[in-house]
DNA sequence: GCGACAG
DNA sequence: ATCTTGTCGC
């Protein structure tokens, strides 16, 4: 019971209606901050990331918290909560949310930096999953993605991009930044020499107190061989073993 | 009305 | 996210 919400009127409450929801994030992008402000090098190896993930399974949801340290794992607990709402774009925090906080309070390490599965910034309203439960936390957050929710990347992504490749993802008109904000990057963290398949970048937007530069960095140096960072990796496979029956 | 959409 | 074995390629 260490890690405690330090906003939680900013719940997601999975009751409330669309336009309550839309006007939460609203809110909760208003009290982000997209710019660095940490009290440690999150690129250190003394920092304490934690990989949160989820998975279902019939009517719950389990979320996983892996803490890891270079690349040891510190901590590893999870939490199982009913699934109360269906999977909606753009209202993910209120799915998956209350899975997380009942996970977070199973932790006892403080982690320097919390990596979501799932958007941050790159988010209609700036208030994807990451930036949500940033803020609830006021801690340094950055969310991970396999897909991109919106936004639109300054260069074509049609085709195969070499590993250690980045690029800036915009908002457009979809998204309340002004045109041309960079909310996040993609980032090719994985890439094949050779052969015929290739591999999908990774889209790293910040969560709360984090540049999109340093998400993007942070992700990309949690890297270990695989496209997915370690946190994320570890959480994933964690989340899948306690998950089903 | 059309298009488009994290997990 | 989840339902699921084999299979293609290095």
């Amino acid at each position: 019971m260490t890690m405690q919400p330090v906003r939680p009127e900013f719940a997601p409450d999975p009751a409330l209606d669309r336009a309550e929801m839309e006007s939460l994030q609203r809110e909760i992008a208003e009290t982000a901050t997209f710019a660095d402000d940490l009290s440690v090098d999150p690129l250190d190896p003394h920092t304490l990331v934690a990989g949160v993930d989820q998975g279902f399974s019939d009517g719950t949801a389990t979320s996983a918290i892996v803490v890891t340290r270079g690349g040891n794992v510190v901590e590893r607990v999870h939490a199982r909560v009913d699934t109360e709402i269906p999977y909606i774009p753009g209202l993910l925090s209120f799915r998956e949310g209350g899975a997380i906080l009942a996970a977070l309070d199973e932790l006892s390490t403080d982690p320097d930096v919390f990596m979501f599965d799932g958007s941050g910034r790159i988010h209609f309203r700036e208030a994807g999953l990451a930036t949500h439960i940033g803020v609830m936390l006021d801690a340094p957050a950055l969310g991970v993605a396999k897909n991109l929710l919106c936004g639109q990347p300054r260069e074509s992504l049609d085709e195969p991009l070499p590993e250690g490749t980045r690029v800036p993802i915009e908002a457009d008109g979809e998204v309340t930044a002004p045109d041309g904000t960079v909310i996040g990057h993609a980032v090719q963290s994985r890439q094949y020499d050779s052969g015929n398949r290739y591999i999908n970048p990774l889209y790293v937007s910040p969560g709360h107190r984090l540049s999109a530069e340093t998400a993007a960095d942070i992700a990309e140096h949690c890297c270990d061989g695989y496209k997915l960072p370690e946190p994320t990796r570890l959480a994933d496979a964690h989340a899948a073993d306690v998950s089903r029956k």
